[in-house]
DNA sequence: GCAATACGCTTGACGCGTCAAGGAGTTTTG
DNA sequence: CAAAACTCCTTGACGCGTCAAGCGTATTGC
């Protein structure tokens, strides 16, 4: 009925909780790093951030493209977007087309930013990286799919 | 300045972002399928079953024993703890010797639930890992590990 | 023994991320 | 060609998770 052992970090029961709560662990440590690390340089939330590497790897892009490419949800990119075009970053345009639908596409304001942060994301993911081999790379990503997987099949039956 | 490649899912310049974006999703995904699961079985959120899960484990604990086990946050955990008194879930006794503490335990209430959720989470995590060696699982863990440290070493210089 | 300091905990405020409702526009269908 | 159904986007509301301020209590150093 007292403490169990403490001086391992202590997983008791080895446990349940373990690979959820590891996974939400590191996930908050890297967010976090990844965020101040932006917060610093150009001021940009991880979010921002994200849409700008997107556009300027994707090109001009709907929303739904956006979403598409990063699942990310419907609510947050809106927001995001707004205040990226509200800071000049991001241009938006009517399709005339398909008048549901604005054209996102990077600023030169925005080019500029995404020029001079890149370096240190790159920076960031290499120093992330270290002492992680290619294939120990690969399998950690075969591990997380799995998971995604294996829960997505839990989703209630 | 187009698209880039659409089939394979696309990770363009394979990628920043990858990595911790990719945490992300699964992260996400993982935890969501445990909220719910929890909410149907037992309305409780994930914080308030990993709050129970440790006084089963670890047995009655303050609130920073279970900070130490879990690496939570003290805010979040009071609110939680707070809501699992209210509930008659967790019982918190001030402490005689230290009256800045509260010493928490599980109500009978507090087993009870816990009996009835374990084998679920149980069978949760069985679920999760299927497909999952030992080998693999221990390398993933691994690598986590190994990222938490890379992402902390780096916290600005 | 009493100020200064440290500790445990609570609270308020904030950003992230999700969900659901609804407006504006477009396509489908009878 | 108009009603129904669908799509894109915005907005409001909520819970999670983090941070910082503050209150009461213990401990330390003079």
């Amino acid at each position: 009925m007292t403490a169990a052992n403490e001086e391992t970090g202590g997983d008791p029961n080895s446990l349940e909780n373990f690979i959820t709560a590891r996974l939400s662990r590191t996930h908050a440590i890297v967010v976090q790093q990844a965020s101040q690390l932006l917060r610093e340089k150009a001021n940009l939330s991880l979010v921002q951030w994200r849409i700008i590497a997107l556009l300027k790897a994707f090109g001009p892009s709907t929303s739904v493209d956006l979403i598409e490419y990063s699942k990310m949800d419907k609510g947050l990119l809106s927001r995001n977007v707004k205040q990226l075009v509200a800071d000049g970053v991001v241009t938006s345009e009517l399709d005339r087309d398909d008048h549901r639908q604005h054209i996102l596409s990077l600023s030169a304001t925005g080019e500029d930013i995404h020029q001079r942060t890149e370096p240190f994301m790159q920076a960031r993911r290499i120093h992330l990286l270290e002492g992680i081999s290619e294939q120990e790379r690969e399998l950690f990503y075969s591990v997380l799919e799995r998971l995604d997987t294996n829960a997505k099949r839990h989703e209630f039956p």
